[in-house]
DNA sequence: AATCATCCCAACCGCAATAGG
DNA sequence: ACCTATTGCGGTTGGGATGAT
């Protein structure tokens, strides 16, 4: 595709289409010589017959270092799910999170691959019942509700329980009726997450679908979690969440939860 | 082998936000 | 306070690649 075009402020003929490897040089010595920005003045300084939206796209979607291209990992797909969650269509702030990662590329990957899952797969209905939905203690302590994550590299042990039936309750909307704790075995990222127990009633089922959803209007600051993380020796470090929700080192996957959400469909499937 | 359908992704477009005069 | 230029973002498009018939 190669196509010009009279630039609509300028009434310059510039270039449209696929770049060049001669001009993907030439924007590349620009930025090197200039530093990025100023990118009205790229086009001159360059030598490029390109409008200078074009010269900006170029550089942070394919000519910028450290892009990270091929495929997206498990974690980054996961994360990519869960902030989208947070955040909707947000995805700049999405790719923000993600090292490498361009709003570009990230966008075209929710478009061609999640969004007809994420579509197919409806959660849990929200009505007024279920508003809440997101696990909002005041504070966490290791010894009641305690939500410990897989992580990219040794998939330490998972353990979510709800010892904590009285105090710090999800503004009393989830079932106090402790279910069961939930655990996925360490050094093993394939293999089925487990309950100690089966779930046997509604409760257990409701209190789990709570856990794992949340509500629209809730605010995400305030949230912290507690992660113990485990099968790095005697390694154990504690995140706290950040405004966003998530968890603030980069290199921790912070979530399961569609893992969570896919075996309690099957939970339930055995119940009914 | 030829044709058609679908997927994927680089690039474009329009618009809102921001900066600067 | 207003206007204009610039930047950055998200939605959309176009065409090459790939798969199905």
């Amino acid at each position: 595709m190669e196509r010009d075009f009279m630039d609509e402020k300028s009434g310059f003929g510039v270039r449209k289409g696929a770049w060049t490897s001669e001009e993907d040089v030439l924007l590349k010595n620009c930025i090197d010589k200039y530093g990025e920005g100023k990118w009205h003045q790229v086009p001159f300084r360059a030598g490029l017959n390109r409008c200078r939206k074009s010269c900006r796209l170029r550089w942070l979607n394919y000519l910028r270092p450290n892009i990270k291209r091929g495929e997206f990992t498990f974690d980054e797909v996961d994360l990519i799910i869960r902030l989208h969650k947070l955040l909707g269509n947000r995805w700049s702030l999405i790719a923000g999170r993600i090292p490498g990662r361009t709003a570009n590329d990230v966008k075209n990957y929710w478009n061609t691959n999640l969004r007809k899952k994420m579509i197919s797969q409806p959660r849990v209905e929200i009505t007024e019942k279920t508003k809440v939905v997101r696990p909002q203690p005041r504070t966490f302590s290791k010894n009641n509700l305690s939500l410990l994550m897989r992580t990219p590299n040794s998939h330490s042990q998972v353990e979510i329980t709800n010892n904590n039936k009285n105090k710090n309750n999800i503004n009393g909307n989830v079932p106090t009726s402790s279910p069961s704790s939930l655990s996925m075995p360490r050094d093993s990222s394939s293999s089925p997450l487990s309950l100690s127990k089966p779930l046997d009633s509604r409760d257990d089922i409701d209190w789990w679908e709570n856990l794992i959803s949340w509500s629209e209007d809730e605010p995400i600051s305030n949230l912290w979690a507690e992660e113990e993380v485990g099968g790095r020796g005697n390694e154990s470090t504690l995140v706290q969440e950040d405004q966003s929700g998530l968890l603030n080192n980069n290199n921790e996957s912070p979530s399961f939860d569609m893992d969570i959400w896919n075996f309690l469909n099957v939970e339930k499937e055995m119940v009914a």
